[in-house]
RNA sequence: GCGGGGGUGGCCCAGCCAGGUCAAAGGCGAUGGGCUUAGGACCCAUUCUCGUAGGAGUGCGAGGGUUCGAAUCCCUCCCCCCGCACCA
C-alpha cells in the first residue's frame, strides 16, 4: 500500500470525524482537573490574516496539548460582532449590518474549521445576538442600581471620523485606536462606569498574574497610582479654597506660585470683567487650539499668564500670584499645581521664563544651593532649610511631618492620586448595544426594568453617514416613561462594544443561562482562563476593561472570581520583509519605488523587516498558504518559525521546506521498514533514548509555551528515525518511537498525526491519545554521557579523517584508557573541588597508589588544570566505557564502513594508546 | 527622560534563570559528492581562520570585572524595538 500525502483529503475527513464524534464537546467533570483555554474574541472581518493564524495555532495545540495530558479542556469560539465596519458598510453599501456581519462571521468560521481547530462549537456565541446583548443591558442596569453607572457631562475625545466619542484607553498619541483620526475635545452628557472605583484592586492584584511583565507595567502605568497630599490653597479676596495634591509635601514653603489648567472653570470666573480677560482668551484659545498631545510634549514651551489673582501659602502665610500655564492638565488631580521652581524642573522653567522667584527649601549635603545660580530645578534628596520648624529634617521625614502638620490644622491631608479615569461607554453609533434608559421630561433618566430586556435594535433606521443612526428611529425612541407613564424618548447612545468583550469568557462557560448572564456553578468550575493568548494591542483596553468587570460583576453576586485570566501569552508580531530606504530613513510603499531605488531619492534601497501591513504591501494572506499547503503545513510553519512571543518572520522558502518535511514525516510513520530483528542491541538503545529524551524536552517547552523549542526537539526524534530506519529494527522500539513522535506531534498537525494513527492500525483518535511519559532510567545521566561520548567519538574521527585527508578509512582502532585513569579522574576531581593549587593536588595524588604512574601523572594534571572540564562528570569506569564502545561498533561501523577495533589502552604498545583519557578513547586510523 | 524587551556564526533562531559536556542545537541559504538523461526532489558531507591525527587561534553588541573556567554572573557604555511620557 503507498498512501500519499494528501493534506486535501485528510484534512477534510479529520475534521468531518471530530465534529460527528463531538470528541471537542466540553463538559464539567469534577472528577477531571479542568483547562480553559481562550484566544480573544475577535472582530469578525471577512478573512483571517496571518495574527489571526498564529493566535489559533497556538491556541490550538495548547488546548490539544492539554488534553492529552488528562485535562478536560474548555476551549472555545465566538465572535465581537458589534462594532463600526459592519456600520460604516452599511452607510457605504447600503447593507444591513446584521446581514453583513453574519456572513462574515459564517465567512470566518469557516476558514477557523479549514484549519482544524478544536474548538467546542455548541459554545459559540456573538455579541449581536439578542440572546447575548441583553445581558449587556441587564449588566449595566444592575451597574446602575450599585452607583457604578453613571451619566455626566464632561469633556470628552471625540473622534471625527466615526463620528462617535472615544474612552481615555481608545486614544492613542491622540488619535483614534480604531481610524488614527486626530482626536477632538468636545463637552457632552455621557455614560460611565465607575471603573476608578477598582482602581487599587485593579492594581494590587496585578502582582499574582502570570503574566508578561510588559502587560502588567503598562496596566501599573495606565492606573497611575500615586501617594501625595491634599493642600488647601486660599483665593486671595474670593473666600475660595484649592485642594491641590502634590506628592512633595516637603517643598511647600518654597512655593512661589500657583498654576492652573487654562480650561479650569474658576478661571473664567475669576478674569471677567477684569484687565487680564481679553490676553486670556487669547491665550485659551491659542491652547485649545493644539491637540493634547503636542500641549503635553515634555519639550514643549511652557507658557502661561497672571491672571490677577493671588493664593496663600498655608504654611507660610505668603501671597503668591496664581497664574495658567498650558502644561497643567485639567483632567489629573485639581486641574492646579502648587509650584516649586527651586525642586521641579517644570516650574523652574516656567519661573526662569516669567522671571519668578526660587525659593530652594532644600539642600543637598554636601553644597549651598543659590537660586541665582542654578540652572535646573534640584529634585534630588537633601535637608530641608528655610522651612521654620521643619528646618534640618530630611526631606524625606519631613514629606511626612509636613503632612501631619497640614492635617492638624485643618488644611491638608494624606491622600492617593490615580491617572485612570472612569471607563466613557458612550457611543453615538447603531450597530451596538442599546443603553437601557428612558428620557422622561418630569422624571430624567430613568432605567428601563429588567423584565423589558432586551431593548432591541430597531431595523427602521437610515444610514446617513451623519448623527446617530438610531435617532431616525421613531420606532425605537418614542416610549413612555416607565415610572410616570407619559410619553418619553430612549437614550440612542450604544455601549462601546468593549463592554461585550468584557464578559464573554463567563458567557461560554454558561451559553444557555436563563435568568441571569451566566450561571454561578459552570463559571465555578471552568473560570478563570487558565490561558489566554492574544496581541499585545490590548495590553490596556480589553484587559484592564475584563478585570474591571470580573470584579464588578463579583461584586454583584454573579460569581466568585477575582481575576479572569490567570495566565496571559501576547503572541509577537508577523513581519515580512519590505523595502526600506536608508537615505530617506523610511519603508517605501508600492508606490514609492521603481525598479530598485526609490523615487524620493533616486538611491537603490535595502530590505527590512517590518509587520504585516496594506500600506507596505507585505501581506499575505493566509488562504494561499492553507490552499496550497494545507492546514497542518500552515500551522506548523508558523509555529516552527518562532516561539509564541517573539515575532514571526514569513518566508516563502520556510513554507515550502515546511511542506517537504512534513511530506517525508508521513512517510516515515506510516510505513514499518522491511528489515525486522528480534535482538536488541546498541542503535535501538539509541533510539530509545533519543524518544525519550524527545518526550522529555518537548513536554518541558510545551509546558513554558516554547512550541517553536518543542518541535525542533520531536523533529530530532524524526530525523534519527529515519537514520534508524535503514538499519534492521527491533519493532517494538521503533513503533514506541513512531507512535511517540506521532502523539508528540498531533497538538501541531493534527490531520497528519490522526491519518499515521489510523493507518498504523490504531482505534479511535490520536486526539484520546496519553501524552507519552519519559522513563527516567532512559535519560539517566548516565546514558546521556555515553551517548554524548559516542557523538564526541565521532566527531573526532570525522576530524581526523578530514584533517589527515584519509580518503577512505580501513580500519579504526580505539584505545579505552587505562583504569588507572579513571581512579585519577575522579582523584583530581575531588582535590580540584578543594583546591585549586597544582601543588597541592599533586602531593595529594602522590600520596595513592598513583605514584609509580607520577610522571604521567603530573602530565595528565597540567592538561586537566588547564581544562578542567576534560575530566568527565560522570565516570563510567574503563570496564563501563570499554563495553559501552564494544557494543555501539555497529554504529561506527556503519557510519564510517570500515572495520572498528577496541581495545584496552593497558594491552597496547601504541604509541598513541598511552594519549587516551576517560571519555576520551585515543583513536588510530589506518 | 522613565519602564519593559532585545543585540549569538551568511540569514533566522535556541542556549543565558541553575558558569564547565559550547566553535555554540535546529531551520534557511551556500558549497562539494551520490542519485538522475538533465533539473527538481531525495540522501551524505562541508560551511569562523589556520592545520596531513582529534590541535591551535579568534569568537556570542563594546569595554572592564568576578572565577581555575564566562555566550551564560557583576559593572559601565553603545545600538535596536515596544510602551509611557510636563501626572504635580
Amino acid at each position: 500500500m503507498s498512501h500519499k500525502y494528501n493534506p486535501k483529503e485528510i484534512e477534510p475527513k479529520w475534521q468531518y470525524l471530530w465534529e460527528e464524534s463531538k470528541c471537542f464537546k466540553a463538559t464539567e467533570d469534577i472528577s477531571k482537573p479542568k483547562y480553559y483555554c481562550l484566544e480573544m474574541y475577535p472582530y469578525p472581518s471577512a478573512s483571517l490574516h496571518m495574527g489571526h493564524l498564529r493566535n489559533y495555532a497556538i491556541g490550538d495545540s495548547i488546548a490539544r496539548y492539554k488534553r492529552l495530558n488528562g485535562f478536560n479542556v474548555l476551549y472555545p469560539m465566538g465572535y465581537d460582532a458589534f462594532g463600526l465596519p459592519a456600520e460604516n458598510a452599511a452607510i457605504k453599501q447600503k447593507i444591513e449590518p446584521e446581514a453583513w456581519t453574519r456572513s462574515n462571521i459564517n465567512a470566518i468560521k469557516h476558514q477557523q474549521q479549514e484549519m482544524g481547530l478544536s474548538y467546542d462549537w455548541s459554545r459559540q456565541i456573538q455579541s449581536l445576538d439578542e440572546d447575548y446583548y441583553k445581558w449587556n443591558q441587564w449588566i449595566f442596569l444592575k451597574f446602575y442600581e450599585k452607583g457604578l453607572t453613571y451619566r455626566e457631562k464632561a469633556v470628552i475625545n471625540w473622534c471625527p471620523d466615526c463620528n462617535t466619542v472615544l474612552a481615555n484607553e481608545q486614544v492613542i498619541n491622540n488619535r483614534c485606536w480604531r481610524c488614527s483620526s486626530i482626536v477632538e475635545q468636545r463637552e457632552l452628557e455621557q455614560w460611565f462606569f465607575r471603573i476608578r472605583d477598582y482602581a487599587d484592586e485593579l492594581l494590587t492584584s496585578l502582582d499574582d498574574l502570570d503574566w508578561p511583565e510588559s502587560v502588567k507595567t503598562m496596566q501599573r502605568n495606565w492606573i497611575g497610582r500615586s501617594e501625595g497630599t491634599i493642600i488647601n490653597f486660599n483665593i486671595v479676596n474670593s473666600g475660595e479654597t484649592i485642594p491641590i495634591f502634590t506628592t512633595r509635601p516637603d517643598t511647600v514653603f518654597g512655593v512661589t506660585f500657583m498654576v492652573f489648567a487654562p480650561e479650569h472653570p474658576l478661571i473664567k470666573d475669576w478674569v471677567e470683567g477684569t484687565k487680564y480677560q481679553a490676553a486670556f482668551e487669547t491665550f485659551l484659545a491659542s491652547v485649545q487650539q493644539e491637540d493634547k498631545f503636542q500641549r503635553t510634549a515634555a519639550d514643549k514651551e511652557k507658557k502661561g499668564m497672571f491672571i490677577g489673582k493671588y493664593a496663600i501659602n498655608p504654611l507660610t502665610n505668603d501671597e503668591i500670584p496664581v497664574y495658567v500655564g498650558n502644561f497643567v492638565i485639567y483632567e489629573y488631580g485639581a486641574g492646579a499645581v502648587m509650584a516649586v521652581p527651586a525642586h521641579d524642573q517644570r516650574d523652574f522653567e516656567f519661573a526662569k521664563e516669567h522671571d519668578l522667584p526660587v525659593k530652594v527649601v532644600i539642600r543637598p549635603r554636601d553644597k549651598v544651593l543659590s537660586p541665582d545660580k542654578m540652572t535646573e530645578a534640584y529634585i534630588e534628596k537633601g535637608i530641608l532649610v528655610n522651612s521654620g520648624e521643619f528646618d534640618g529634617l530630611d526631606n524625606h521625614d519631613a514629606i511626612m511631618k509636613i503632612s501631619k502638620k497640614l492635617e492638624e490644622i485643618k488644611l491638608g491631608k494624606s491622600t492617593v492620586n490615580y491617572k485612570l479615569r472612569d471607563w466613557l461607554i458612550s457611543r453615538q453609533r447603531y450597530w451596538g448595544t442599546p443603553i437601557p434608559i428612558i428620557h422622561c421630561d418630569k422624571c430624567g433618566s430613568v432605567p428601563v426594568s429588567f423584565k423589558d430586556l432586551p431593548v432591541k435594535l430597531p431595523k427602521d433606521v437610515e444610514f446617513t453617514g451623519s448623527g446617530n443612526p438610531l435617532a431616525t428611529s421613531s420606532s425605537f425612541i418614542n416610549t413612555t416613561c416607565p415610572e410616570c407613564g407619559a410619553p418619553a424618548h430612549r437614550e440612542t447612545d450604544t455601549m462601546d462594544t468593549f463592554v461585550d468583550s468584557s464578559w464573554y469568557f463567563f458567557k461560554y462557560c454558561s451559553p444557555f443561562s436563563g435568568q441571569v448572564p451566566f450561571d454561578k456553578q459552570p463559571v465555578s468550575y471552568w473560570m478563570p482562563v487558565d490561558q489566554y493568548i492574544g496581541g499585545i494591542e490590548h495590553a490596556i483596553l480589553h484587559l484592564l476593561y475584563a478585570r474591571f468587570f470580573t470584579k464588578a460583576l463579583r461584586d454583584i453576586g454573579l460569581s466568585e472570581i477575582d481575576e479572569p485570566f490567570s495566565r496571559l501569552l501576547c503572541q509577537g508580531m508577523v513581519n515580512k520583509e519590505a523595502p526600506y530606504c536608508e537615505l530617506c530613513n523610511r519603508f517605501l510603499p508600492p508606490e514609492d519605488y521603481e525598479g530598485s531605488t526609490c523615487n524620493a531619492c533616486g538611491n537603490k534601497y535595502t530590505h527590512k523587516s517590518a509587520k504585516m501591513s496594506k500600506s507596505l504591501g507585505n501581506v499575505i494572506d493566509p488562504r494561499i498558504l492553507m490552499d496550497n499547503y494545507g492546514a497542518d503545513a500552515a500551522r506548523f510553519f508558523i509555529l516552527f518559525g518562532s516561539n509564541p512571543e517573539r515575532e514571526l518572520e514569513w518566508s516563502d522558502a520556510g513554507i515550502e521546506s515546511v511542506y517537504k518535511s512534513l511530506e517525508k514525516s508521513f512517510h516515515l510513520l506510516i510505513k514499518m521498514p522491511g528489515s525486522l530483528k528480534d535482538t536488541i542491541d546498541a542503535r535501538d538503545n539509541y533510539i530509545k533514548f533519543i524518544t525519550h529524551k524527545s518526550i522529555r524536552d518537548a513536554t518541558y517547552n510545551f509546558e513554558e509555551l516554547k512550541l517553536k523549542d518543542a518541535i525542533t526537539h520531536i523533529m530530532i526524534l524524526i530525523d534519527e528515525l529515519s537514520t534508524y530506519s535503514k538499519t534492521p529494527i527491533n519493532k517494538d522500539i521503533y513503533n514506541e518511537a513512531r507512535m511517540t513522535a506521532a502523539v508528540l506531534l498531533s497538538p501541531v498537525i493534527p490531520h497528519l498525526c490522526e491519518e499515521v494513527w489510523e493507518l498504523t492500525g490504531h482505534d479511535g483518535f490520536i486526539i484520546r491519545a496519553r501524552w507519552p511519559i519519559c522513563d527516567e532510567t532512559v535519560v539517566s545521566e548516565m546514558n546521556e554521557f555515553k551517548w554524548d561520548l559516542l557523538s564526541d567519538l565521532s566527531d573526532d574521527i570525522r576530524e581526523i579523517i578530514k584533517v589527515a585527508r584519509i580518503t577512505s578509512p580501513k580500519r579504526i582502532r580505539i584505545y579505552s584508557a587505562a583504569g588507572w585513569k579513571f581512579r585519577l579522574a575522579n582523584l583530581f576531581k575531588e582535590e580540584f573541588a578543594k583546591t585549586k593549587d597544582r601543588g597541592q593536588i599533586m602531593k595529594a595524588l602522590m600520596s595513592t597508589d598513583l605514584k609509580r604512574y607520577g610522571k604521567q601523572v603530573n602530565q595528565i594534571l597540567g592538561k586537566y588544570l588547564n581544562d578542567p572540564a576534560l575530566a568527565p562528570y560522570v565516570d563510567m569506569g574503563q570496564e563501563g566505557e570499554f563495553s559501552f564502545l564494544n557494543e555501539v561498533a555497529l554504529i561506527l561501523e556503519s557510519r564510517f564502513n570500515c572495520v572498528i577495533e577496541f581495545y584496552r589502552e593497558e594491552d597496547s604498545q601504541e604509541k598513541k594508546a598511552a594519549g587516551a583519557l576517560p571519555g576520551r578513547p585515543a583513536i588510530i586510523i589506518d
